[in-house]
DNA sequence: TTGTACGCGTTATCAA
DNA sequence: TTGATAACGCGTACAA
């Protein structure tokens, strides 16, 4: 006398049960359409008593054609790429628009051949978060399937559209500052170059191979300052990676020491100020660092970051503006925000 | 003379083009089963021809009665849960098991009648992230569902796997350490009480009220050896938080200031420190601070935290497994991990 | 090795 | 206001 199994009740189940049509149970969930009270109450009725727990999603979906999921595709493993406060506004501003629509965020780790499968995974529309490295091939295999794609600071492509920041010319604004401060041995502590994300000195071959579309161009904003400026590449960014870069390229000579010191994040920034504090260089007296993002750095420095501020909650409502635009058979076009300049305490006149 | 309409081609049409059934057409892409190779090339042609994307997933769901999505239900707004690292550790774990196995995690924040409908997001199992609160509801509809569920840290419910942690015993022996060192007056900074997550003392009705299981666990350790501890909830797990709550508790006369603080997590503990530093009250030696989580603090405190360590990612792991596990027909059991006291240099006699 | 038949659980359309 | 019918796009017995 085992109990029986108690599968998932179906729409038809509860219908049978209420006596009245599949069709009409499913007006009732779903709320379009006449019906009366009486037979409203007693779909309910049976819905409670078989425990029914609404209209399966994947069968809806499928007749719908809509799942209510929008994907978003992330280059990094999963932690890694929310340890980047800035990843982490883009997603509460994504959230804001979609999360608070009705709509799940589904998370797609995707690098390379690895990861989930993009072609497999049930969605409405996509958001490529981080994927400059081998984005090409991440939205051939989603443009097949016909879906709205929002790429955030990416190369342009035909078909998606363009959540983007003015990397190089903001970054151009910050060493345009520190020039004008008088400093000439300046050097870089860039963002990872590629999917490798190994730490290591900026080389002609290095950085022709990466393929960061942000990192080059933020790059590309400082030689247009500096132009021969060399540095080295960070893993990651976190302040443990900054400090460790720092420490490279402060530890030398301090007559052929640089100056300043652009950093292609604030998480370096700070790691960066963190090494020179240790190495008893100054900042700003004896080292400008430059920063970018505009991230709050509650408790990791006392120095108000000289830094690029860029919109990154604006980002994430933007590129959620879009989807839904897109999901709604409009045409969103691509959107361009730019970043401020922000002097704090950590840039000063050269030595 | 407009282009046409460009449809998502269908298994179907791929067949009709390659002059096969539609079945024949399945087994070449899912390479279940035996085709010739040279239908299978007509095939592939075919679906090249048509820019075919492959099996649409929702009807592939629908069919297999899987999805491939696993929901992650978090509490709070999107940006704001992953902003605490253990959660973040928690998502590392889950990913290694799930997603590098195909799995994708669609997130779900849910806080009460609010945000994304849980019975209407497609999904093959659901984990819970932070929902201690109104979790019994939450639960409710999921469970109607018939999907495997595992909550994490969470009070123990009938069907729910649970991925639970020793809070109260582990703050029990962190309080214990301060008490053998001589400490008396001793205060607390809580994780948020509830969904509220406003800031303010500990009172008996706050407590009462509030629905955080870890908050609650950990106030009822520290309880344990110091009965009658007040303190201040924060409104979140933050450096910015554990300022705010240090210099609310450290602000007073010092002959009646706590000479321990008992945070409930490390960010609170760095910015009770910070605050403790900002009045002149020297860490170890006039204050002694308790973390707990035992993350990495890089750059935020040069102090080595003293703090409950506790296994974030082995969570993570372990809920993705039993995830598996369940999706697998197993039945899965729940897991409890331990917390280990490290000792630190933020921990001294009490003065 | 390939094709036929059917159903997965819904919802849209239309007629009653 | 309700019900019958037909898809949505696919996978899987089973038969050929």
């Amino acid at each position: 006398m085992s109990e029986p199994a108690n599968p998932r009740p179906t729409l038809a189940a509860v219908a049978a049960l209420a006596g009245v049509s599949a069709s009409t149970a499913s007006l009732v969930f779903s709320g379009a359409g006449p019906v009366s009270e009486a037979t409203r109450a007693r779909v309910r009725e049976a819905a409670a008593a078989l425990d029914y727990a609404g209209p399966d999603p994947t069968a809806r979906s499928l007749r719908r054609g809509r799942t209510g999921v929008i994907g978003v595709v992330t280059e990094d493993r999963l932690g890694e790429a929310f340890r980047d406060p800035i990843n982490l506004a883009l997603l509460d501003g994504l959230g804001e628009e979609l999360a608070d629509e009705g709509y799940g965020l589904l998370v797609l780790p995707w690098s390379g051949p690895a990861g989930v499968d993009l072609s497999a995974a049930p969605m409405d529309a996509a958001v490529l978060l981080g994927c400059s490295a081998d984005l090409a091939r991440s939205v051939e295999a989603l443009q097949r399937r016909r879906i709205p794609l929002v790429a955030i600071e990416a190369p342009a492509l035909p078909g998606v559209v363009g959540i983007d920041l003015d990397n190089a010319e903001a970054t151009r604004r910050g060493a345009t500052l520190l020039r004008e401060l008088g400093h000439e041995r300046v050097a870089l502590v860039t963002l990872p170059l590629d999917l490798d994300r190994t730490r290591g000195p900026l080389t002609p071959e290095r950085e022709a191979a990466g393929s960061a579309f942000t990192a080059a161009e933020r790059i590309r904003g400082a030689r247009s300052v500096f132009p021969d400026t060399a540095g080295i590449s960070a893993a990651g960014s976190s302040v443990a990676e900054g400090h460790a870069a720092g420490l490279a390229l402060l530890g030398g000579d301090p007559a052929h020491r640089p100056t300043a010191i652009i950093a292609q994040s604030d998480l370096l920034a700070a790691g960066v100020i963190l090494a020179a504090e240790e190495l008893g260089i100054a900042v700003p007296d004896q080292l400008s660092v430059l920063g970018f993002d505009g991230i709050r750095l509650d408790g990791i420095t006392t120095h108000r970051l000289t830094t690029l501020v860029q919109p990154a909650i604006e980002k994430g409502r933007a590129a959620g503006r879009a989807v839904r635009e897109a999901l709604a058979g409009g045409a969103p076009s691509s959107v361009a925000f730019v970043s401020s300049l922000r002097v704090g305490t950590t840039t000063a006149p050269a030595p």
